[in-house]
DNA sequence: TATTGTTATACTCTATAACTATA
DNA sequence: TATAGTTATAGAGTATAACAATA
């Protein structure tokens, strides 16, 4: 990104930090340094009272919000391999959280519903996640916050 | 985020994509989904080309950078722990990447220094770098791009 | 023949504790 | 006693190929 504009700032309020030189313009490389601070809050607010690591969250989420649906979907959805997931299920349905139910339809496929204990741990995850967000106002505003995230779908179109 | 304005939106233009819920408000989820495109585009760009991964990738242009540093520096830099960091030095010190010297200062610590053919390497990933930005701009605008990176930094403070 | 989901396997990535050598 | 770096080890995450059941 030679002629790019945000290569060409290059801020050192501290000096024993480090310059990005080249890497100042590399997206994926934000992206990454991002994610250390929303893993670390998601870790806080969700994974460690929850027992929940972070696509078993996700898995939950969408679950609640859509109704049963079949793995093929939740795989495309989070970008999981198939085998990833299929373990990421076992997993959840050993822990009472979830069942799987071979569909009428075709029976191929199959639909994931949530347990009673599942639905419960998923509300409670969901309801952790707004204070895990305000912990980021103190870094972004509102207006930020939602801008940053409209941004990031623009990017993560498949 | 029941309040948040990100939420309220729901967009639907494909009947089979899933309803987000109360993701759509959740930052972490949002990084993770687009740091697959910017994973793609490395390993295209970048990854396969030069035999890169992304960590590796990010400590030689570091060095290029900054010049001979401290592992301890580079492990502050990208959030690495001490012992992943070792690792990754001595798979790049192996491949003739990179070499380690004793600071005579303190003779504790050590320089990590690029080689010729680091610096060869480095160079090249970094040329790399610049398409593979542009191949964001298709969903991105050159102001969205850097106004991303803008509020990523932000949130990456720590 | 193609698709859904599973099993088996291996490889990468990261985290922790215990160690060394210097300060 | 603290710090820089290493070794050892285990765990989590992801990728691929081969397979079973159904369409």
């Amino acid at each position: 990104m030679a002629r790019d504009p945000a290569s060409a700032v290059e801020r050192s309020a501290d000096p024993s930090a480090l310059s990005l030189g080249p890497l100042s313009g590399v997206l994926g490389y934000h992206l990454a340094q991002a994610s250390v601070t929303t893993d670390d809050l998601f870790e806080r607010y969700i994974g460690q009272p929850l027992g929940l690591r972070k696509v078993e969250y996700s898995l939950l989420v969408l679950i609640l919000a859509n109704g049963p649906l079949a793995p093929k979907r939740l795989s495309k959805a989070l970008a999981l391999s198939a085998p990833n997931l299929t373990m990421l299920l076992d997993r959840l349905q050993q822990r009472g959280l979830l069942s799987r139910e071979r569909s009428q339809v075709d029976r191929r496929s199959q639909n994931v519903v949530l347990t009673e204990e599942g639905q419960r741990i998923a509300r409670a995850s969901v309801d952790a996640a707004s204070p895990m967000e305000w912990a980021l106002l103190d870094r972004l505003s509102r207006a930020e916050h939602a801008m940053l995230i409209e941004l990031l779908r623009k990017v993560a179109v498949r």
